[in-house]
DNA sequence: ATAAAGGTTCCAGCAACTGGAAGGTCAACC
DNA sequence: GGTTGACCTTCCAGTTGCTGGAACCTTTAT
């Protein structure tokens, strides 16, 4: 049994968001001490740095509580795990799509901009266009 | 003179975000009316426009408030732009990156699940592992 | 006269934490 | 045994950029 200090060393994650997983009941400590200390253990660890990873992967909190059910029903269906990643790729794809487009226009904005002392800039006239 | 209606109709704003604009001191109106109505002209409208704009380009809410102060000081140097400009393209391309790189291993995670109505689920795996 | 549409302020909430204050606990050192 | 420092607790506020809603006033149209 840890406390959440060395929870927080063994997950690589900020005592603080364990803390803030347990308040939301996202991941909650196995049991509390006799002063009121959380405690968890290496199951629930592994639930936290499960978590970690998917929120480094982009899944929101509610996602990761989905997927963090799926992880510990033996009897789940690889295709609902599935179905959950493969959506969030399209979305990470839109995104990407989103942001490729801005990166361009803006490229191609900051280009035509001399740059230099003159108060002249394409790309304040750029902005202003409607 | 515009009410804070007609200058949402006009800079297809929502109402909201121009009062919020206005708390923050963006963009703040010209004046008010006798009985407290907060009033827009067409350059008002304009520096609306504008941040509607640089925020449609990602570029922050305090950074536009850069950017406006520089678009209305006619003594800028279009280089204090630009810098901004390619500063915050290179943020936009440190995010593509970012998310480039999540996409693909998402990808190749999602890839290498069935899919099916079996438990076994290299997705979990792969997030679950250290 | 009244109802609808538009304006005002202020307060709460979203996501996902993060920082800080006030206070209890525990281990070590002198 | 006292004290320091590290660690734990709870609770409250702040972050970003709005958005929704309540309670209330004004203007416009019927």
């Amino acid at each position: 049994m840890y406390t959440i200090g060395t929870a927080a060393k063994k997950t690589d994650m900020p005592t603080k968001t364990i803390r803030y997983y347990a308040d939301i009941r996202l991941v909650t400590p196995v049991g509390r001490s006799e002063k009121g200390y959380r405690l968890y253990d290496d199951r629930a660890l592994r639930r936290l740095i499960f978590v970690r990873r998917a929120r480094a992967f982009g899944f929101s909190v509610e996602t990761c509580r989905n997927l963090l059910a799926l992880y510990s029903d033996q009897s789940r269906a690889s295709a609902d795990v599935k179905a959950i990643a493969l959506n969030h790729l399209s979305e990470i794809d839109a995104k990407l799509r989103e942001l490729q487009t801005l990166r361009d226009e803006l490229a191609r904005l900051a280009n035509t901009c001399a740059g230099d002392e003159r108060a002249d800039c394409p790309i304040l006239t750029g902005l202003a266009a409607t």
